[in-house]
DNA sequence: CAACAGATGTTAGAAAAAGTAACATCAAAT
DNA sequence: ATTTGATGTTACTTTTTCTAACATCTGTTG
């Protein structure tokens, strides 16, 4: 498993991010409605987060504290999920460019995970993101 | 926070647990009642797991899968406990007779707690204790 | 072999946590 | 002065978890 699919792992129950980012439960449901986090379900319907969502929230919180708004939140999660895309994709090529000379097809599937969750931890300078990933090992 | 602090916080819920570590409800709270965990408690007395004793129901898990009873399970963990307390003990004094000049009180706390984490992180050939350390980042 | 002890399953009933939905409030924008 | 965005609050329901008791099964021991 990749630590991409680790970070992604529902794992949270509602109390526990309530306690960890310090939103009211109206709060966190308020943003799910409105698209910023979609937390997965337990069979009977009781959310589940995962790291990446708890990050997602801290970040949040964060932008929410500066006086941003729902909309405007929702811009920068868009932009920042386009710049990482990006960014991952160079780091890639520039990977396929230089130390890539004999590497079987399993070994390349893996690094290009690493490459995609390494691209992850990076570039969290601004934001509040990555709060967590200092908070767990 | 330290990084022992952090996989020491009560995070998971039971229901969490057993989808981790494959063991039953009736297991775990066996487990507990006979002191091989100590999960900590909600307000409302519902059970929370740290990372730490996550990864310590999948080394039990693990030998109890290899035919080992709970009071074999009991004496290993003891065991390994003092193994690793005499590692950090060791690693600390080579800590301080090598590049421990002129360190705070409080700095020597901080370095202290790493060095224990550190040891926790290490030595986990044998059994299946760090599982969740590569499950998880 | 019979009895026992250790480990786990199962069930019942109670309590806590979490869900939705509706209505209330309040500040900021129009 | 309204409207709208964001959050609080409350009521009621469902899911999850708790403890406790009893059941079952297996390996050990007299």
């Amino acid at each position: 498993m990749s630590d991409n699919n680790r970070r992604s792992m529902p794992l949270f129950p509602i109390s526990i991010v309530i306690s960890l980012t310090d939103l009211t439960a109206r709060q966190i449901r308020y943003y799910e409605e409105n698209d910023l986090i979609q937390p997965a379900r337990t069979k009977g319907n009781r959310r589940l987060f995962s790291f990446h969502e708890v990050d997602r929230l801290l970040e949040i919180k964060d932008l929410i504290d500066k006086g941003v708004n729902l909309a405007g939140i929702k811009q920068m999660l868009a932009m920042k999920q386009e710049h990482l895309e990006e960014k991952a994709q160079a780091e890639i090529q520039q990977e396929d460019t230089t130390y890539n000379e004999d590497l079987s097809d399993k070994e390349l599937r893996q690094l290009l995970k690493q490459e995609l969750f390494d691209a992850g931890r990076l570039n969290k300078s601004s934001l509040r993101q990555g709060e967590l990933s200092r908070f767990f090992h």
